[in-house]
DNA sequence: ATGTGACTCCTAGTCCGTA
DNA sequence: GTACGGACTAGGAGTCACA
């Protein structure tokens, strides 16, 4: 499973989780929406500065929007 | 503290753990060699896959290569 | 409120060299 | 073995129109 594919899962779910929409978080964050829906397809391979600035706005680490699910084997 | 300093430090300090050259890393993950060098002189903001795939070398997670050193204040 | 294509712009990332 | 520079290419950053 591709990092950026884990990235778009985590921050959907910690989006949800948070009761925002793209739309929302896009504009507290200052990024554009439709660039938030593009991460949340796993379109690119977000850079850590981006990565940075949404976990700040979603009260998290860094590191946790980049931490892949439990092994499924 | 910027994210891509964050991310030097923990690429260094694991490196060197592994006893690794920034060359045999730099070979290892098929990535440039002056780029490893780079990366630990916090000169970019490397993409989650470049994080990823250096991660996998060093054998952690790509989460733990983002982790912010315990709060100084 | 979100997905997508078609853009432009800029930086991530490569490859050469030198010290 | 590492830092750093210059020149280059690939792909991420960011916007817009439309469904």
């Amino acid at each position: 499973m591709e990092i950026r594919e884990v990235f778009a899962r985590n921050l959907k779910a910690a989006r949800l989780a948070k009761g925002l929409s793209q739309e929302e978080l896009a504009f507290r964050a200052d990024i554009d929406r439709t660039y938030i829906s593009s991460l949340e397809r796993s379109v690119y391979n977000a850079s850590i500065d981006v990565v940075d600035r949404l976990a700040a706005i979603l009260e998290m680490e860094a590191s946790d929007l980049l931490k892949r699910p439990p092994e499924k084997k």
